[in-house]
DNA sequence: CGCCAGGTGCCAA
DNA sequence: TTGGCACATGGC
């Protein structure tokens, strides 16, 4: 990997292993948008940026040397050794396929807060649902961050300032639906210090579960994919719809309960559970495997 | 119209 | 512990 800074345009080459399209479509992260020329515009720890792949090359743009340094790397994840994490999983046929057919994604490190209320909202609903909801929440309560000739920006609010959000305005303006009560009560917690985000990065794995799931709205599968997107525990094994449906499919061949699902794929993967999950998921989801 | 969507909360066996 | 049902909302 090699990186070169002129100005906000960061310049990455040598990374094979790092393709917008498929970081961002891949299902960990909402806010993003496609642009008419094949770039990703997103919103990320209060900062905007554009990435765009071209031959084999990585634009950064909105991305300077100081936001790299202090932001980006670790959004990306760049410390780490995607080759070596995709050999380790395609150890059998399956995996071979998921991992060839999401070879660019890389788990990204999001914000801890905006992460655990986009998984609340992405209960029983629909992606594109859930993007909308988490843009107009930041419209409505977060701070403004610039704009193009294509929209407006804001950052994802803080718990104190979604925790004065009103319930009804959430439903009526964010489209939320029952989960209103549950965003403003777990802005309120995590507010207080009820629930500790400083305490739940030292826990392992089950205790940080458990912490999680004292907030309203998080259950065993949200809590998962709160610990794998925004607090680094890449072990973890969300299981939802489409990893339950490509798991049964592929690995267990018959109907099974999603929290046996779960203990399997941690058994299976390992350290690198997460990882398999997300190939997982990107490769069931966009190949409607088992629909 | 009824069914379903990256589930969770609640209540009964 | 496990199994059922309701829960907003909107697209098909």
């Amino acid at each position: 990997m090699k990186i070169n800074f002129d100005g906000d345009l960061c310049l990455i080459s040598e990374l094979e292993e790092f393709d917008p399209r498929d970081i961002f479509t891949c299902g960990q992260a909402f806010r993003w948008y496609e642009e008419a020329d094949g770039s990703f515009t997103f919103i990320a720890h209060g900062k905007v940026a554009n990435a765009k792949k071209v031959g084999g090359e990585i634009f950064l743009r909105g991305v300077d040397k100081a936001s790299f340094d202090e932001i980006f790397y670790n959004y990306f994840d760049l410390s780490r050794d995607y080759k070596l994490v995709m050999e380790e999983l395609a150890r059998d046929e399956v995996m071979k396929n998921a991992t060839e057919y999401g070879k660019g994604i890389r788990i990204l490190n999001q914000d801890k807060f905006e992460t655990i209320i986009s998984f609340i909202i992405s209960a029983n609903n629909q992606i594109p649902r859930i993007k909308n909801a988490i843009e107009k929440i930041s419209e409505m309560y977060g701070d403004y961050l610039g704009e193009d000739e294509n929209r407006k920006y804001y950052s994802f609010p803080s718990a104190e300032k979604l925790s004065l959000a009103r319930p009804e305005d959430l439903r009526e303006f964010a489209r939320v639906g029952f989960r209103d009560v549950r965003i403003v009560e777990t802005a309120n917690l995590i507010k207080d210090g009820i629930v500790n985000i400083d305490e739940i990065d030292k826990m392992d794995l089950e205790d940080a579960r458990c912490a999680l799931q004292v907030l309203p709205g998080v259950g065993p599968k949200v809590a998962d994919c709160i610990l794998l997107f925004a607090f680094d525990r890449k072990e973890s094994f969300p299981v939802d719809v489409w990893i339950k449906r490509v798991m049964e499919e592929l690995y267990l061949k018959e109907v099974t309960p999603k929290s046996k699902i779960a203990l399997r794929g941690r058994e299976v993967f390992g350290k690198n559970a997460g990882f398999a999950n997300q190939y997982l998921f990107y490769y069931g989801r966009e190949n409607k495997l088992g629909k």
